[in-house]
DNA sequence: TGAATACTTGACTAAATTACTCAGGTATAT
DNA sequence: ATATACCTGAGTAATTTAGTCAAGTATTCA
């Protein structure tokens, strides 16, 4: 049970982002110094936020990125959707092949997973940007 | 960010064999059928769930596996770590090259990662195998 | 205008991990 | 004896991950 490279630079990034949140755009090639990861990596990272109106994009000179809202209203749930990264528990989902869905009996462990899917969505919708640049690290569960 | 069929299977196995709970072993050839798992993949996993405990091994003929405890004392973290199934957030543990140890600086996320294994550590700490076979699915968070 | 910067896109690939299989073996009951 | 079922380690195909590479386009500044 992990997670992704892709995930947890997309919200290193953004922190990044946050952190050096002026009224100037912050290059990849900022963060990609800052934070050490490759540029080519970013930018396909940046593809998937700016598609999901995470952050605008200013191209040319001086150009780069910025946060399209509030550092507060960014959860680490929309960001990890952003990136394709999910949180997958059971192999017995709607067009899956595997798992119970192709036998009669529903498998044992069904409702756990599910549970646990949840357990771990309800933290990433509780977080957002806000709380990780403020990071007196104050968070419960 | 998802489990592995290892860790899936260990929790789906042990339930069966908590189902199926009598004065016989179980053989791992009944659980292979029932749910669906390679006999020889079951028994890559039943070697670690035996050297960690959980189970007790019967040999010959009539011979199988049965429980090591009562069922509400084995929890999901024990099983989750006998199969080497660990909850694993960040790359920068004590022995890893890659992440912030390398670094002067810690990186700006490690706080949440850690917050995020302990919450996701704190279910399976919660959830025992007998919630599983009484499942009438009243896990709360 | 032209050069530099920086975003944009898609295809490709090496490395790592996963999910097994295979091929032997040993212990026990009948 | 023979069948059952545990036991062990090595090997391997498929998948996923974590990138790289290559060729653009838009914008700013001198």
């Amino acid at each position: 049970m992990k997670l992704t490279s892709k995930g947890r630079y997309a919200v290193m990034a953004l922190a990044d982002l946050a952190n050096f949140n002026s009224v100037n755009p912050v290059s990849l090639r900022d963060i990609s110094l800052r934070q050490g990861i490759s540029l080519d990596f970013l930018e396909q990272i940046f593809s998937k936020l700016k598609r999901h109106n995470i952050v605008k994009s200013i191209r040319g000179t001086n150009g780069g990125y910025i946060l399209n809202k509030d550092p507060v209203q960014i959860k680490l749930a929309n960001i990890l959707n952003a990136v394709d990264e999910e949180v997958k528990t059971v192999q017995c989902k709607k067009d899956s092949k595997k798992g119970c869905n192709n036998k009669t009996s529903k498998c044992i462990t069904h409702n756990l997973w599910d549970e646990l899917e949840m357990h771990i969505n309800y933290f990433f919708e509780q977080k957002n940007l806000k709380d990780l640049i403020t990071n007196t690290s104050e968070g419960r569960n």
